[in-house]
DNA sequence: GGCATCATGTAACATGTTACATGATTTT
DNA sequence: AAAATCATGTAACATGTTACATGATGCC
């Protein structure tokens, strides 16, 4: 299945940041985890070795940069490169891989009794919250560019987060108080799993 | 930071199947695979050395079962085994590990023009509704023992996808159609990405 | 002077997937 | 009799994180 040269998700990232224009490691480091935290990541340990690939390939060509004494190695993407990317966009994309811990530890509260549940699941909630707003706190700064797609997929995060949190509170009224009709949920209804697929699956989709 | 006796999350969720009732490493995997896809996989090549270990420390313990001829190996969860589960329930958990290669396309089809971006949205749509039938196939036999923990995931799930399926949609007509008033975006205001926050974040917790 | 940040990198480790091997049983 | 599924496992590989090392520059 390798075809001798398919590069990894994170050469991509790097080519699709380049493509914006010419940078370091260490500032695509930073990019990434201000506008793409929301569905990717990547830590030096990736960056580094990656960036070398890419120029050994071809893809990306470096040239170093001194700011006084301190070394910097900005790399820009070739046209080799930018081929690469555009393959790549027009390809099919694996589905969603969520890793959740804290959905793995509800899940399996099984043996709890309703207190520790629901304490479980405000705690869950809390740490959704802090999370969102130490994402806020980094996205405030981004938009240098403020690019549509950046918003685009900022939108789409917070959407995400969103809609955690919702979930977390329908759990605790579900598990929680006895007066569940006081708080109607307006989506759709959370007892009829299936049913709602017919919903979402069965739309505006154009036969294939 | 390596605590001696530190477990993955794979064999705390081996213990959280177990803690249902003994089985097989091959049903832990089908299991999971039904209940917990949308926040957590597990392959073979991480269920059975798991399994091996688990047993060298005591949490579980295994017997040998034959129908007929056919070998298997049933683990059963142990006292010990139930006090780590317990234990990590009590446990603040990591952030929510999204990866999205779908997104990741999309984010950098800056270059594309709008057809091609379109094409892109629609695409991504596409295999969203295509994973979520999919999954919706597989989840139709799983209530076996239908408790209440397992369809709170499912549905959680399954709304996911309905975000998510229906952000591609609101990102049709955001970046396709011309007359884009319309389509009345009603949860919240796609254009303002950070003001929405302040109604998630400012919401119902408790002051910590 | 001391701290944060810029900047690059690596080695060890942890995690996870894929492909393969093997063979029994059940279903069509 | 062929195909699907049950059942267990491993080796090679791919991917990704953490901790560390190194040193410059800018700011308080």
């Amino acid at each position: 299945m390798l075809d001798r040269n398919m590069l990894s998700n994170t050469a991509y990232v790097i080519l699709g940041i380049l493509q914006k224009g010419p940078t370091s490691g260490y500032d695509i480091k930073s990019k990434v985890d201000m506008s793409a935290r929301f569905f990717f990541t990547a830590s030096y340990g990736q960056i580094y070795p990656e960036l070398k690939r890419l120029e050994k390939s071809g893809l990306i060509a470096g040239t170093e940069r001194l700011n006084g004494r301190r070394a910097r190695t900005e790399y820009a993407i070739t046209s080799t490169g930018r081929e690469a990317l555009l393959e790549w966009l027009r390809t099919p994309s694996a589905g969603i891989d969520v890793r959740d811990e804290g959905l793995l530890k509800f899940f399996f509260g099984g043996k709890l009794d309703r207190d520790d549940l629901l304490a479980r699941i405000e705690a869950l909630r809390a740490e959704r919250v802090a999370d969102l707003e130490r994402i806020r706190e980094i996205s405030r700064c981004v938009p240098d560019e403020a690019d549509e797609l950046q918003l685009a997929v900022l939108d789409y995060g917070f959407g995400l987060y969103d809609y955690v949190i919702d979930w977390c509170d329908r759990m605790l009224t579900r598990f929680g108080s006895r007066e569940e009709s006081e708080f109607p949920v307006d989506r759709w209804n959370p007892d009829d799993v299936l049913t709602l697929l017919q919903t979402v699956g069965g739309g505006d989709t154009p036969p294939t």
